[in-house]
DNA sequence: GTAATAGTGTCTTTCAGACACTATAAG
DNA sequence: CTTATAGTGTCTGAAAGACACTATTAC
């Protein structure tokens, strides 16, 4: 390093090139037993059209995760005590220079975990933002490198689903086994056992505790009424929920 | 979101107050048995004295990943095919309002692992870049909020070590399964039973293959010659070796 | 009654960890 | 010869997965 570039580095950081930070929001949900995804439909270029992460400029004196929070409130409409249930945490940056034709863009993308929540009211501050459906995705183009952080947010999803207790936070307060099974199911997109899922839940201290209660009804077809749990205080889960093999998918 | 910060935001992001993006490096490595980690003793204020990650402005057109990897390069003195053999992922962001007195700074961390390396040959264009000891970190101050990302460094690399052959990156080309084993006792700071370890590694696919060598010689106190292994061609460990149990820890 | 589901019992296989043992090499 | 280490054999216990079974409820 030439004594100019530190001198720099030490003295006049503004004299480096404008970079904008933004954070971007991955927000999945569980709607009808399929992953949804928040997208917002962009109204101006670049990009027109096309379905974006909710997303936006941090701002001074903001927090990185408070601007992720705010970002997800503006467009859910969510606040108070169900925003504050929501979990989010920090996914990955991403900076390639190109990525957005503007302007140098540095975007910290975080991960959010909400239960069912209802479609953002059309006309209001959340403009065209919409649940959709995480398989009716491929094929079709987001905008910037969008898909890409799309994809790393379903695969931290899917892996932290395996060592932490985060699958509660896409069912209500209080739930049944299966619905927390419906939680795998759908996200891992493969069907689980359904006693030796009981079983290991039951077994992995701290994942979830009983209330005591049961459902009002059995299933719709018929069954018996199941007993409710809450989530539990564990923050990692020992022993782990493996997925089923990969096999050598990752060699 | 008012008609006016949606203008802004689509049309004159450079009206948002400056951001500056830098990267910095948690690089690990392991000499004599211990880990260490290189750091830099700052010649001038804010944390005049104190030591600091390796780490610097991302420059225009050039992708985090590179900045880092050049932040490193420039510290070591290291290039070419030995640069290119460190491992270098991406730690995590972090970007709270006050953590640089100066101005708002977004710093972008990395994570490395290295072999055995040489001191940052003094008088060079390192400065005052030094492998330390983690061990001997605790009760000291690094600069800015240091503290904290090498925290995260850490527990990610004792965690890697779980589910990827990253070891093998901490030894070099060609390796006894004795080494492999110093590099798991000394990340994860517990001594492993070397018969099980043994067959351990050994049976995970990919983890290590074998060179059909052996060392020159014995042990320093006897025993007989190890065979010699390279790292093996998987990205992930199935089944994981996991750490000893940290209990409830977690809870 | 019929069909579907909640929850439990049990067996097999895999894997981690404890312990023991042998073979080899340095001094 | 003594001592330390590389590598293997074997047993035990934990846990995952397969399968079977009972009890309960909707219709």
């Amino acid at each position: 390093m030439s004594p100019e570039e530190r001198f720099l580095r030490e003295y006049d950081p503004g004299a480096y090139p404008r970079v904008a930070v933004t954070v971007d929001v991955v927000a999945l949900t569980i709607r009808d037993g399929e992953l949804h995804l928040l997208l917002i439909q962009r109204a101006e270029p670049p990009y027109q059209g096309f379905w974006a992460l909710p997303g936006g400029f941090v701002r001074p004196d903001e927090d990185l995760a408070a601007a992720a929070r705010r970002e997800f409130a503006e467009e859910t409409g969510l606040g108070g005590e169900r925003l504050r249930r929501v979990h989010l945490e920090q996914l990955a940056s991403y900076g390639t220079p190109d990525r957005d034709p503007r302007l140098r863009v540095v975007s910290v993308a975080h991960l959010a975990f909400a239960p069912d929540l209802p479609e953002p009211a059309a006309g209001s501050d959340a403009g065209d933002a919409r649940w959709l459906a995480v398989s009716a995705l491929p094929g079709r183009q987001l905008a910037f490198d969008h898909e890409r952080i799309v994809a790393d947010g379903l695969e931290r999803a899917r892996s932290k689903l395996e060592y932490t207790p985060l699958a509660t936070r896409f069912v209500g307060d209080e739930f049944t086994i299966a619905e927390l099974r419906g939680v795998y199911e759908t996200v891992w997109g493969h069907p689980l056992h359904a006693g030796n899922f009981h079983r290991k839940v039951l077994s992995v201290p701290g994942l979830v505790e009983s209330t005591g209660q049961t459902t009002e009804r059995g299933g719709a077809k018929g069954g018996p009424r199941a007993r409710l749990y809450r989530a539990g205080d564990a923050r990692l889960l020992h022993p782990a929920l493996l997925r089923p093999a990969r096999e050598e998918t990752a060699r």
